[in-house]
DNA sequence: TAAAAAATGTCAAAAAATTACATTTTTCTT
DNA sequence: AAGAAAAATGTAATTTTTTGACATTTTTTA
């Protein structure tokens, strides 16, 4: 576990002269790893021991262990704690926490994957008929991203915003179908409506949810992902962001599935492109 | 960079001795960290001063610090790099090197983003009278979130899918409103056509795409974005999540700025939804 | 094969961290 | 509000760890 966040967790129940020294850690993580206690005993204007306390009540074996932990929590690319924002933080402020909770967000999504559900879904969508993508609200331009990507590969897919079109996609389901159902809570009742029509009518329901959720219920295969959302801003961010990458995880192993000649198919795709662009200058 | 990387390439340069100690920790960098030199040493059956020295011909300091760098590289999530996906590889392998790459992306997008121009966008969209987001191919999905969150600010949003919905909209545009634009390359002509359209109808045109780009250059304001895109895939991945990222930065810095009261708002309105929800049990 | 250079080890000095204990501060009880 | 108990903090000594100086061994080269 992040060290950093344990530090601001804990920060209540440090004493005084403890919170003195988490003050100059967190202030300054880079330098603390690089100095001595007694150079860091200074800078926090507190006794040796009390830096070697402040490291023990950390569940730390000492000095030496704690700026380890210190150390491999600054390392790079490893997100700080999921920071959350506050009320008088400066643009430079809230940019990197958002950026950094985003990072921290998806390693947690990355551990909760299950990667037997993975395959046997890019299993199901490379053999599928036809596939759809639906979601509402904020999953509704997660499923129009999916569409994107997916349209690319030359495979009947669907996407519709509007509920009703929605339901009468999945009436027409039959054998061989796949529906994928976006919804970070997986509590939005028309979309569990929507998975009950679609497994009547004989198609594979995908979702891509919360374990244990009324959607998740109704799915025959769950591909769950626990992210943890800052509930303070009342709007799904990092949610959103895991379930893309989760797409550009499916879209992956469709095209490594299907093999090489497949993947030239897609430059070709690209390359039509070009004419809707301006060259791109050789410098 | 990474010390255990390091450590194999001068492998070679390394003497007798050295190659020992580095053997011994290359087979367990894990207790490795944990050990003092006397340790080490015996585990190489080296003498002391020999571990020290072959700390120092790694550039380290000495064996603290030489024990700091590899416990960064031991970090959870460190291999990072943005590492490609491969022909034969398994599940599990694409699904965690699509993770990584794209916290890589990440990374680097955050460095590259200018926090003056954030705040000064968030500014201009706090006091427009009018906000558009418009997009085509995968970052049409992007500006189909960004008018999910702006929405939720009871703020006039407009967002287009269709070309020519779009251009008529730009058309209509007075001085107050801000249209933003996104693109990864920037070189998509009818996007660069709209940014001259709103320009020309006094609208403060806002890119989100890279810089000196043909769409940078009709903008009144350029957030760039240099994301690093597997171009491998022949799929936009990275450059979506990090211009979706931005877009949270946006709306976080435009909640912050319209203070607390504002923000009470927004729970109201995500309150709204809760209708269109199943209870979340209390267990 | 001998001399020079490089590598390695021994041992002592220096630096760093930890422990034991004394002192101060805080908290609780009456 | 005073005094006792508990908690927190600091001082100084001790132990552990790391590093440096120098001697010895090994390797290289002429």
């Amino acid at each position: 576990m992040n060290i950093l966040e344990k530090i601001t967790q804990n920060k209540a129940a440090f004493s005084k002269s403890e919170k003195k020294v988490a003050e100059v850690i967190l202030a300054n993580p880079q330098t603390a790893i690089h100095s001595s206690i007694a150079t860091l005993a200074k800078m926090s204007d507190v006794s040796e021991p009390t830096v070697n306390r402040f490291c023990r009540r950390l569940d730390t074996k000492g000095f030496p262990d704690f700026k380890l932990h210190l150390a491999q929590s600054l390392a790079n690319g490893t997100p700080y704690v999921n920071r959350h924002v506050d009320e008088n933080d400066s643009p430079d402020e809230y940019t990197n926490k958002i950026f950094e909770s985003t990072m921290a967000s998806l390693e947690v999504a990355r551990q909760s994957v299950d990667v037997n559900v993975v395959n046997r879904v890019v299993d199901l969508l490379t053999q599928a008929q036809k596939i759809s993508f639906f979601g509402l609200g904020a999953s509704a331009s997660v499923a129009h991203d999916a569409l994107n990507k997916f349209f690319r590969f030359n495979v009947p897919v669907v996407y519709f915003e509007d509920i009703l079109m929605q339901r009468m996609s999945c009436m027409n389901c039959s054998d061989g179908d796949v529906v994928v159902l976006i919804s970070h809570t997986g509590r939005t009742k028309s979309l569990v409506e929507i998975a009950q029509i679609a497994r009547m009518n004989d198609a594979t329901v995908v979702g891509i949810t919360s374990a244990d959720s009324p959607l998740a219920q109704e799915c025959s295969y769950v591909l769950s992902l626990e992210v943890p959302e800052d509930t303070d801003m009342y709007m799904p961010m990092a949610s959103r962001i895991a379930q893309l990458t989760l797409i550009d995880v499916l879209a992956t192993g469709f095209t490594l599935r299907r093999g090489n000649k497949f993947r030239e198919n897609l430059k070709r795709v690209k390359d039509t492109l070009r004419g809707s662009r301006f060259e791109k200058r050789n410098d």
